[in-house]
DNA sequence: GTGAAAGCGCTAACAG
DNA sequence: CTGTTAGCGCTTTCAC
């Protein structure tokens, strides 16, 4: 004689089975209301969705899972390195992971240990990888990410490898697009102070800004191009030397805001107004950019949407990969970037540095 | 006439049985060698963990939620400041969820707009939230997280309320071994910048600066204290001010880094050394700390450590409730923090602002 | 258009 | 110390 042993369920919260009842329909129909499914008459649909608002019932994300047999994981790799832009990508790929059902592993790397930091994660079971700037030119980092074939969207890079996927903005473009900014606001000796020589998305700006003086007939004076690495540091030392030469730029636009905020440093110690004797320009409009005084005009990444898209990218690759189908129509995709004018920029003083 | 259908199976992960059966044992003691269940033999656990790692097993975490009965979802409100601050917890928090196989929600809001957001996420079915600073000290929406009667965990909070768990370092001593350690330096005049008076660590780090002023014998000025409000921008007013003063400090303790920074960047455009002139020390050790330059002397707040300690206590407190047992023993935990000395600190100058 | 049965991978409860 | 059984909440497959 076995006795039936009792539920075991601890939460209280409404099952699909609930709404069934209360419906008067079969925990199937049920699904299919949920799923969206079209072969459910409206008048039944109805009485479901009364009942699952009643019950305020929502799906496990568990089951779901399960009976469903796709349990995606993608992980995101990142280095410590820029942890403005960071924090704004992880929140972008959390949101569109709990959206899409997914988990997201985070792993964070010290420099060097990159190797170490995959394989901990393809241990969790990872079905694809997130790569946030500067991971993406990491040419060791990548290779090996091919040689395990797994997906792979490289975000914010700019030039990612053909085998990968990658979502980015057009750094060329949104750099050109500043650069004439400046000139258009009157100014003819632009400084550029460059990011790190190892990200691709530091060529592509520099492109731009030489592309943009091309264009507006500016003369392309090698002096005024002062390289940086993207940290702040690196920023004091680049706008000390543009400032410090004979005929000195009335504006300088830095590869990103760590460096423009250095810039804007420099200036200030050195009495100069920013914006009315120099004006300063960074890129990624982070968090910095409107911490320091004044707020900087910047170009916008829109970081949390990349992510979003990265996710979704990556998400529809596992599916097709595992479905059997041939890679992406679209592999990288380029998202819009926006030049916010902040407090930085102006036109330049009639007889500059008087 | 039924014959058995095929497996379901979709992905093709090892299962919990694959690693059953190739140790030569049942899935009920690999499921305990996974969970650190004592009650297994030595032998047989070595024989299940090689299994495991032969495979490259990974448990299915959707499968133990479900099987566990225990679908736990925990919610972050955050508000769009500090953004600093804000990842390195963020990062702390998924590392910890994951480990203890527990969903994340992170919901940004805005300012008025909590009540909404709140709404919002426990219509996700969240189990209990987590809010990262200053929403720990935000009445309102402690009120109505009270009246909802959900496990709240307040981090950062200088002074929580006895209902809310919470997760901080003691301000307050921080901030008075800061002060010592710059009177110990030989500054006499020590300013000092608060933060928001909404928030009850403001209140406590300026406490802690006073006290060590009496306890080492200085005089209280109030003209060396100055209000600001954790913003950069109320940084820079708040130096200016302090360096204004006939008799200025020779150090400034600012009440987090960004006001710290902004410090530096008033003493560098009056063409004041940092440290050679001014001493300048912030809190909190976010990233801006050491962005800048000098590299700030500041006090370390561990915020992923607290991040991570702040979910297992919610954890628990969400598990008891559950059981239907009373509070937790230590609703309010300090962690440790650390005075971390860097560039921006020096002894005096002989003759001050000579 | 709707339902019944089976099973996703794991663990709680109970037995040995 | 280890195994058996049943069931977590959902979806797939097949039958009507």
């Amino acid at each position: 004689m076995i006795e039936p042993r009792g539920s075991r369920r601890q939460r209280n919260a409404p099952t699909i089975s609930d709404v069934a009842a209360r419906a008067g329909v079969s925990p199937m129909t049920v699904s299919r209301v949920i799923n969206g499914e079209g072969s459910v008459r409206p008048s039944t649909r109805e009485r479901v969705e009364e009942a699952i608002a009643a019950l305020r019932y929502a799906p496990s994300a568990a089951a779901r899972m399960l009976a469903g047999g796709e349990e995606l994981r993608i992980g995101v790799l990142h280095t410590s390195t820029s942890l403005f832009y960071f924090s704004e990508f992880l929140v972008g790929c959390l949101d569109q992971g709990s959206r899409q059902n997914c988990q997201i592993l985070v792993e964070q790397c010290a420099e060097g240990a990159e190797s170490a930091a995959i394989g901990h994660l393809l241990h969790g079971r990872i079905d694809g990888l997130l790569l946030p700037p500067p991971l993406g030119d990491a040419e060791k980092v990548m290779a090996e990410l091919r040689e395990r074939d797994i997906p792979v969207v490289a975000v914010s890079t700019g030039r990612a490898p053909d085998w990968a996927l990658s979502v980015s903005i057009d750094d060329r473009k949104a750099a050109y697009e500043m650069t004439r900014h400046l000139a258009a606001l009157g100014h003819v000796r632009i400084g550029f102070i460059s990011g790190a020589a190892n990200q691709s998305a530091s060529r592509e700006r520099l492109d731009g800004y030489r592309g943009a003086l091309t264009d507006v007939g500016l003369e392309q004076d090698p002096a005024l191009i002062a390289d940086g690495t993207f940290s702040y540091r690196s920023g004091l030392d680049a706008a000390e030397r543009l400032l410090d030469l004979d005929a000195a730029p009335t504006a300088i636009f830095a590869s990103n805001d760590d460096m423009a905020a250095a810039t804007v440093a420099v200036a200030h110690r050195r009495g100069l107004d920013v914006p009315g004797d120099l004006t300063v320009c960074g890129f990624d409009d982070s968090a910095l950019a409107t911490t320091v005084w004044p707020e900087l005009t910047t170009i916008r990444q829109p970081v949390g949407d990349m992510a979003r898209t990265a996710v979704d990218l990556l998400l529809r690759e596992i599916r097709q990969r595992r479905a059997g189908n041939a890679g992406q129509d679209q592999p990288h995709v380029v998202v819009d970037y926006q030049l916010v004018r902040r407090q930085s920029d102006a036109v330049p003083r009639r007889r500059p540095r008087s």
